[in-house]
DNA sequence: GCGATAAATGTCGTAATGCGATATAATCGT
DNA sequence: ACGATTATATCGCATTACGACATTTATCGC
């Protein structure tokens, strides 16, 4: 147990707390514009992360249930079921690996290849121009020294 | 329903489908962190964020529930649940609203302020040093060129 | 090679949480 | 004063993540 000096009035920092704020709102509405715009694409915000994560295994490698679980940072049961519900929907599909037998290989289908090259380049605009607001915000919360110089646009 | 181009094969912008992957991953190790942290202090993830909202209401303006569900992407009847719980952990209160009968105004308790300031700490070295990953790479998936010089670790 | 241990995936019940639909009360515009 | 709008609240439902447990296959020590 640490100190926890009571913090009778404002051994809160005001400012800090303010940035931590702001930048969690605007994590909130990137994360929100993603749900959205999965979802009018037919399928789930998990299932894009999926289909990115199963498409940037590093190196020509493939891509193991324990691969999909540390890279979203979910438990390996979580995963698995993911990947069913996925591989129901046609996004991916499971392929036994022949050098050993206890794992599953996950790849994506022509459809999951789809529906990712129509979503990238909607996050990327909206994290690039539409939300400059999030690289600002971790910016000032973060107090970066690199400058910036003008930079301009600031969104 | 736009133009979908079919994406034959490599329509789909391979190094910035990584960078959109690799700050996915961060800002999901960012969000399991604040969630571990809020849980080891007893109360969720979602409830510390209330706390930041209510605490960071502008210009000593008060908060009202409508006013919680925008600045955390909530419907408005989910930041309703939210409230109760909190509520019923005595983490926040109710108010009623003297001006206006419809609107009941929601402030800290002690108890919310304290965890509140017990975990901002936590939160600010976080994102400034241990996952200095989360703003690197946001910064590389816009492509800002602020060069970013050295800046070592790379972890 | 063989048994013990560890690793990878899978199954099941459960809890938390967000949403839509709907309800109620207060305020506003005219 | 009355209809429309706003703010909050309630309820049932679907989704999703987790812990505990189970099963199959590798791997390690000897």
């Amino acid at each position: 147990m640490p100190v926890t000096r009571k913090s009778k009035n404002g051994s809160l920092d005001w400012a800090k707390l303010a940035d931590l704020a702001e930048f969690r709102y605007q994590l909130r509405r990137f994360v929100s514009f993603s749900e959205a715009a999965s979802e009018a694409a037919g399928i789930s915000a998990q299932q894009y992360q999926l289909l990115q994560v199963v498409a940037t295994v590093p190196g020509g490698q493939e891509c193991s249930i324990s691969y999909i679980a540390e890279r979203m940072v979910l438990r390996h049961n979580t995963a698995v079921e993911l990947v069913d519900r996925a591989e129901k929907a046609g996004l991916v599909q499971r392929v036994a690996d022949a050098n050993d037998h206890r794992r599953s290989l996950v790849e994506t289908t022509p459809r999951g290849n789809e529906l990712l090259a129509q979503l990238v380049p909607v996050h990327l605009a909206e994290v690039r121009t539409e939300n400059g607001e999030l690289l600002r915000s971790l910016q000032q919360l973060i107090g970066n020294r690199t400058s910036l110089p003008k930079q301009g646009v600031q969104r």
